[in-house]
DNA sequence: TCATCAGCGCTAAAATATTCGCACTTGTAC
DNA sequence: GTACAAGTGCGAATATTTTAGCGCTGATGA
């Protein structure tokens, strides 16, 4: 289940506020926000994505400290699965492609270097497999 | 504005179809949807997405068809940068790393030579920008 | 000790989102 | 022409989300 499949708009935002962070009292995530309600109605949303199983907390000394339950590696992949079915009709190879050559996202030369590597060696993986 | 930002999650859920798709009548929006409401639901949320310029229709005959307003290829990078924000903290590298290598999403050897081309003309342009 | 403050749970009101019913229009077949 | 099918708009019921109020608890320090 993707993070946004069955969660509000609020409850969606606190989610990756979370991820985000890692972990995060209900204050932190309050300030997080930038259009944030009152304290209560954060609370209240923790609460409920807690009884969800979406979220769980440990005291630390007063207060809670939130996280999420659904790892994050997992949950990243579950949200980039996501994008790259809708805007890029599943192919990753399009989203590489953007990202790569994209001039928003401008990466270093020293980034494009470990990427060449990285790349390299996938396709020594690949040619393995195909002994 | 990203796409997800201010839309309710049956709002969100249309937009995606609609980005998958590129545009799509009423009833085909109906078909892609997995837990679907009535077509009336569909046709309000449709209308109503239209009335707040996220989409607009054109007839074809007697059907309406409906499409996004934001182009594509904006509304792919938003939604990128997003997932790239929550779950990379910002790295592009990351995210490239995490596609390449990661073995669920399996590329082909032509995929990833396409790929390493991309990433080498990436780099010249870099060093050409540093001339 | 006892104010005071920060943080928690619960509950209920207010605001939004979601859904559908129904009447109207247009195209098509008989 | 009339009946039927497919599609649309509007309006109003229903369900969910979102918010805040209020009372309680434990820590802090004068």
């Amino acid at each position: 289940m993707a993070l946004g499949t069955r969660l509000s708009r609020r409850e969606r935002q606190i989610m990756e506020i979370l991820f985000r962070k890692g972990q995060a009292s209900s204050g932190e995530v309050l300030e997080a926000m930038p259009d944030a309600p009152g304290y209560s109605a954060v609370r209240t949303h923790l609460r409920i994505l807690e009884e969800k199983g979406h979220v769980t907390h440990t005291t630390s000394g007063t207060k809670y400290v939130f996280e999420p339950v659904t790892p994050a590696k997992k949950a990243a992949h579950s949200a980039l699965s996501q994008v790259i079915e809708t805007f890029f009709g599943g192919s990753v190879e399009k989203v590489v492609a953007t990202l790569v050559s994209d001039s928003e996202t401008k990466l270093s030369s020293q980034q494009l270097e470990r990427l060449a590597e990285l790349i390299e060696l996938a396709r020594v993986k690949e040619s393995e497999n195909h002994e």
